[in-house]
DNA sequence: GGGCGCAGAATTGTCGGACAGTCCGATTAT
DNA sequence: ATAATCGGACTGTCCGACAATTCTGCGCCC
């Protein structure tokens, strides 16, 4: 698509006057790997459709089965094609979000994300997210809120877990708002959010009262459909992040340096 | 999801009582890829540098060359990989938030997403992103967006051009930031907003003049460094837009049946 | 001395064929 | 009917090969 933004980086204007399209060349795979997601978005094949073997499409297509493979991968690691769990053949897959960035988060992550861009980051779309939720959220999404909650109760001193089940709580309320996009926007916080979060709780004695208790807080406003106060506390309690993160590491300039300090690793 | 992601501590710890994990499976082209992406990730191999030949790959995994190309395939894909021009060797390339989703937000671009997801989405992160830009945006960043506003003023009458226009706006905003979370997640909204923009812009006349009014507000308010004036206009565009989506098709009820309309296409 | 062009080496994209391991469905034995 | 069994269909991986293109070092010309 934008493939142009590419090239604008280094010295020439970014001037498009007689330039001609770089016409990019189209290897088979790619090519093969394009066509079988047009039918996949033209919802030819439908969600949970099973491929046709490898051999098939080789033959279909008029190339090699290794030629196939190669394009298969590319719409596996989209998140377009998948296979349960030891399952041979391919199925049509919808990708969840929580799979979306992968690659490109995790090359950020360990980075050049300082705590500070994840925050704001955060404080833009939890709230609205956990607002939402209140709105929107089903029973079970409810009940799965719930579970995430005494999770995190119970990981008390696991810091993994506690990481991990904090994380899980932010990804339940952006699935129970409803929400696809925002769940999308969402999931690369995650993925960052991660690091960061387990050196505070490791080195901020009072976290995990202060989150547990927001956690609580948070559930509750969801669970009585109050979305005001689910918005405002989940608001709080990603300010407390903040806090946090300043108390873990009390040095560092906020304000100013924010291209400098890295997320922990 | 994020079990694999745990590989850090690498304890056999965290046991289960009487289950058994279903065991996944570890095809060798997805562990090489993860070999390689780890060197990427933890800059052994930096952006840039160039990959070894995929013959070398090979001999150093002790795979075959197919193989490896698979594994290859993935980490292009994700964007880790990229080759420039017309160049033979892969290099390591930093992944732009633009290129991140492409895969399922395309699935979900022209099927399951309703026009309210997508502007609850863009009401929660545009008015960040405009606020920080108008805090830290450069000269440069500027001028690019006051080219993009100018784009979009000379686009009247093409809608393809305006709406590719006003993407790359905000985008840019995004970009101005400085915030590369947002931007990351800012990136799904502008694959999503592309089909019910040009319906709009289509279909509702003073759609245009209103989207260049706030585009002018918010670039003078950015370029004045006056971030809560960034912040409030932009959210006010954001309106517009939903205002504009409720002219362009009127009958629908938005409060209710979120589920089931779906962005035009 | 430095830029230029060219032949040969290196590399990618694609192909054909092959084989073990395994999953699925049908068949047969208990 | 339920369970054990068998054969076919696939996937994961490997080998070997070849055209097309890019890269590179080297001699050549200005």
């Amino acid at each position: 698509m934008s493939a142009a933004s590419r090239n604008g980086g280094s010295g020439a204007a970014a001037v498009a006057v007689a330039t001609f399209e770089p016409l990019d060349d189209h290897p088979a795979y790619r090519q093969i790997a394009n066509l079988i997601e047009r039918r996949i978005v033209d919802r030819v094949l439908r969600t949970g459709d099973p491929l046709p073997s490898e051999t098939d499409l080789a033959r279909q297509f008029g190339v090699n089965r290794s030629t196939v493979r190669e394009a298969i991968r590319e719409l596996e690691t989209h998140g377009l094609l998948g296979r349960g769990r030891g399952e041979k053949r391919l199925r049509v897959t919808r990708p969840e979000p929580g799979r979306v960035s992968t690659g490109v988060s995790r090359a950020l992550a360990l980075h050049d994300v300082t705590y500070l861009e994840l925050w704001e980051a955060m404080m833009a779309i939890e709230p609205a997210a956990a607002e939402y939720a209140a709105a929107r959220r089903t029973p079970a999404q409810l009940e799965e809120l719930m579970r995430t909650g005494t999770r995190f109760a119970r990981a008390m001193g696991d810091t993994g877990k506690a990481v991990s089940a904090v994380v899980d709580f932010f990804t339940t309320v952006a699935a129970a708002s409803g929400n696809q996009v925002l769940a999308l926007s969402q999931a690369p916080v995650n993925l960052l959010l991660e690091p960061s979060l387990s050196e505070i709780i490791d080195r901020v004695p009072q976290a995990s009262e202060r989150i547990l208790e927001a956690q609580r807080r948070i559930i509750a406003a969801i669970k009585a459909r109050r979305s005001e106060v689910a918005r405002s506390w989940m608001g709080k309690h990603i300010q407390d992040f903040r806090r946090g993160y300043e108390l873990a590491f009390p040095l560092r300039s906020h304000s100013e340096g924010r291209r400098h300090e890295k997320t922990a690793r």
